[in-house]
DNA sequence: TTAAGTGCAAAATCTTTGCAAATGT
DNA sequence: ACATTTGCAAAGATTTTGCACTTAA
């Protein structure tokens, strides 16, 4: 049982009833929201700036982090571990092309660079695309 | 030797200077670019909308797509990709901050998928940056 | 009672659209 | 000549900021 409370306060976030129950939702969701989808889920009854200044306090202290979208859309996942946002050469993403759902991939291990003999690599971004498991399952 | 003009003329677009010498850019440096950078490129002497306008005409023709970009910046890229020879999915690139030259690492091994069960990887997308041997070397 | 979060309006960005002039076909 | 592209200004869309009010520490 998580005490998504703590998780806030533990950062230096207030722990107001909107901002507790949009942490919960990201981890309790385990999926990607944009703006507009956290919006819709409270039936626009939190203002827009409301969302978007949570969003980005809670990306500072990298409870979430952005993702990619097949569409390119602005959307916002939860970091559940260190190596899930602060390296990013340890995580790369998933973006699955049927049900649009983007997963983390924290657990990919790197490609090996030792043929790139006196290349200094100082960016890594990998992102997959195809069919998730659950929708491979389905079809 | 590539017919810039003959591409887009292919394509249903008018050969003006500004949008043969786009594509050329795209074409031969075969790397990314925000709109910001092409304006930059241009040193100001092309008009932002202009830009937003060539490159909605391009992406439509299929002549360059969006492309993942690490912070999440509206990237543009070329769609056919002349000078590297390999197939597209398994293929990665490399791009020096300093002399801005793109290499292909066809010899880079893919991650390991065995972490992703169930997963079906339909396209690989793995870009690294930094500084090659030779910028290395002479810094 | 001090600091942080919220809502509204307004500002700042980013992107698209309308229209007249310039350029390409 | 006709269609497309360009630049400017203006409209939309998205995101941020200022300020008074409310809620949390």
């Amino acid at each position: 049982m998580i005490d998504y409370a703590l998780i806030l306060s533990k950062n230096g976030i207030s722990k107001t009833k909107f901002r507790i129950n949009l942490i919960n939702l990201f981890y309790s969701s385990n999926k990607s929201f944009s703006v507009d989808e956290i919006l819709d889920y409270y039936s626009n009854s939190i203002n827009k700036v409301t969302i978007y200044r949570a969003l980005k306090d809670f990306e500072k202290k990298d409870l979430i982090h952005r993702v990619p979208d097949k569409n390119f859309i602005k959307k916002y996942a939860i970091s559940k571990n260190k190596t899930c946002n602060s390296n990013y050469s340890n995580h790369s993403h998933f973006v699955c092309y049927s049900c649009n759902e983007t997963f983390c991939l924290d657990y990919l291990k790197n490609p090996n660079f030792s043929s790139l003999k006196g290349f200094k690599v100082k960016k890594l971004n990998i992102t997959l695309e195809g069919y998730c498991a659950k929708c491979t399952e389905l079809s």
